[in-house]
DNA sequence: GCGACAG
DNA sequence: ATCTTGTCGC
């Protein structure tokens, strides 16, 4: 278990370092329950923003993974987190901005998932540590990062055909692929973020593809985030 | 020193 | 991320 008193509000210089040690930490591999017990609950995650900027707002969608049933992919359980903002957006810190949110809205859940897909990048980070690592490795969980754009890396142009791959690589790295999830849309960018292997994770992504560019999971988490599906005031 | 730069 | 309306295309 991950400190108590993990630090979130730290100096950018302080963040970078403890990045630096957190990596360490940080398992490519699957775990053995997830081949155990397999996978029965996938959480998607993303974060929102509101009065301009000042409140966070997180959001966490769990789905069914149950194949040949009708609760295959439909919703289990969804929770929305709000708490104050604590840090401005600064490329390569995106996790001590969105995280402390997340794990609000996780703390809220009824029931932990087997597998979670965050809105960004797993180890396709300069530090090799994105918002989906992160979050994995305070939660202890198997995570997958699905970004709609890139941070760093390099890639050969991506085919036109639906599934079409590319490997991501940075300073001899491969730290993840980018996936033409749906014709005529821009690529994602997949990476594994915690406890689980980069093919895993891209057949992970694209099991739970429907016809849309993201997955299932950060799909319906990215609709609970933002504002367009807010509650219809009653009456 | 000059760009690039998840959400 | 967010501010914002309608509109063109599969």
């Amino acid at each position: 278990m991950p400190s108590a008193l993990h630090p979130w509000n730290l100096s950018p210089t302080d963040a970078v370092a403890l990045q630096y040690e957190l990596a360490k930490q940080i398992r490519l591999e699957c775990t053995p329950a997830m081949a155990r017990a397999g996978i029965g609950r996938i959480a998607g995650v993303d974060i929102g923003f509101e009065d301009g900027g000042e409140t966070t707002r997180a959001a966490v969608v769990v789905l069914a993974w149950q194949p040949g049933t009708t609760e295959h992919l439909q919703v289990i359980e969804q929770v929305v987190h709000r708490e104050p903002t604590r840090m401005p957006y600064i490329p390569g810190l995106l996790s001590y901005r969105e995280v402390p949110a997340a794990l609000g809205a996780f703390a809220k859940l009824s029931r932990y998932p087997d597998l979670v897909m965050v809105d960004g990048q797993g180890i396709a980070h300069p530090r090799r540590i994105g918002v989906a690592s992160h979050l994995g490795l305070w939660l202890e969980l198997p995570t997958i990062g699905i970004a709609k754009s890139r941070l760093c890396g390099r890639f050969e142009p991506v085919g036109e055909a639906r599934l079409s791959t590319s490997e991501l690589t940075h300073r001899g790295e491969t730290i993840g692929v980018v996936l033409r999830s749906r014709e005529k849309v821009k690529p994602v960018f997949v990476s594994p973020g915690h406890l689980i292997d980069q093919a895993s994770a891209l057949d992970w992504v694209i099991r739970c593809l429907h016809k849309t560019k993201l997955p299932e999971p950060t799909r319906m988490a990215d609709r609970l985030a933002s504002r367009r599906d807010r509650p219809k005031t009653a009456g």
